[in-house]
DNA sequence: GTCCGCAGTTTGGTATACCAAACGCGTTGC
DNA sequence: GCAACGCGTTTGGTATACCAAACTGCGGAC
């Protein structure tokens, strides 16, 4: 069927655009927790047969967007404040880890990228651009791990941090947010791994409750 | 073709029986760092049809037992140096933070259940019944990490635990392991988090040290 | 003798077809 | 009227078929 109506794809693309794109509608909020996903529903919309759709699921249950219901029903999941409180432990472990060896870690040129970054993220804060303010936070926090020179550590993080943006859409207190990433990269430039954990630590733990604040309103903090 | 020659399986099972056949062949040696996967040599080796091999081998590469060495060629894993490395510190970040949660969480029955296991391990090591000691010491771990009460945190130590079981097959200070482990859990029940960090980090490291001893030899520690 | 190129083979990606279990809904019996 | 049974539909699991890219090996040209 595709042969005559779609131009040949690169090798695994049809995965990876079935994947990407099920993943931003979860994300933006197209698809919402509890939405069915349906195979063959998928891959007519997409115009693709069953299999990659089948594989592009799969992923999002590992990325853990979706789960399985039933045994046949694979639905958005549901956020509930134990699914929060769990993902930011997580984040939290991960996090604070890999500041501490950032800051054993990180070259000059490391630093360098972290504070144009920031500068960016200044120069956005002010101008109250949402968007590119959270790109540019998404970049910082991934060039903070990819200095603790770890892939393992890295992959681990993936996922997280695109359940992080799943529930974190436009809230922060950004200017707030862009002080404690300053203080961050200057524990870490310091190259002192506790003073880096610390702040890494303290950190996650602002955006938590913010991030809880934001979902469940100020009643539901006393998970 | 199976269903002739085979009884009906429980929905899901072949997927699950060769994901879980490859990867007992992976961790005790019969399929070999370099090793390749073949989809279709696989199939007719486990009378089932490319669709759940292709499933399986993909769980093993999001479990970091396989990877694509070019895009159409799959091979088991090598194992280098810095691999170990980065794997036992993904282990240090979430065990550590693990066990300081278990501090905190840890209830009556949970802490009943790892005295018993440390009974057990106990019982094994004074036997030197290697089998059971490792068997007991998965277990244990297992246990721990439960203790933390974040299924998050658990399903991110599932793959780590399976690659641990990979490299680290018979070597191991077993007196010196019980006495860790036994540490571990008092620092655990005395409901001190930071003690129990300190513990589960110390562990950790030693665990590792002895690993890259039995797999590198002496020399190369100085990774 | 070496290197480049072409054809056959290998192999993962994708599409299609069939199966069996689970769900829904209507019917029927109490 | 309500509940339980049963049949049809839905849906994910599995098998098979076809495709295109990449690898291999042989042969010819320089």
């Amino acid at each position: 069927m595709s042969s005559t109506t779609t131009k040949i794809e690169p090798i695994g693309a049809v995965r990876e655009r079935v994947l990407a794109t099920l993943r931003q509608e979860i994300i933006s909020g197209g698809l919402r927790p509890g939405d069915r996903l349906v195979e063959r529903e998928l891959a007519e919309r997409f115009g693709v047969s069953r299999v990659p759709v089948r594989e592009a699921i799969r992923a999002l249950v590992a990325e853990g967007f979706v789960h399985f219901e039933t045994p046949r029903r694979i639905v958005v999941r549901r956020l509930t404040p134990n699914d929060v409180k769990e993902l930011f432990e997580l984040r939290e472990a991960l996090e604070v880890y890999a500041a501490g060896l950032a800051a054993a870690r990180a070259t000059p040129q490391d630093l360098a990228e972290v504070e144009e970054l920031l500068d960016r993220a200044a120069a956005a804060t002010e101008a109250g651009d949402a968007e590119t303010i959270t790109d540019v936070n998404s970049r910082l926090h991934d060039r903070i791990v990819a200095m603790a020179d770890n892939s393992l550590l890295i992959e681990a993080l993936e996922p997280v941090a695109g359940r992080l943006r799943w529930m974190t859409r436009r809230n922060e207190e950004w200017p707030q947010l862009l002080v404690e990433h300053r203080e961050l990269y200057e524990a870490i430039a310091s190259g002192d791994p506790d003073r880096a954990r610390a702040h890494a630590l303290a950190h996650v733990r602002t955006n938590y409750d913010s991030t809880v604040r934001q979902l469940f309103g100020e009643a539901a903090e006393l998970t």
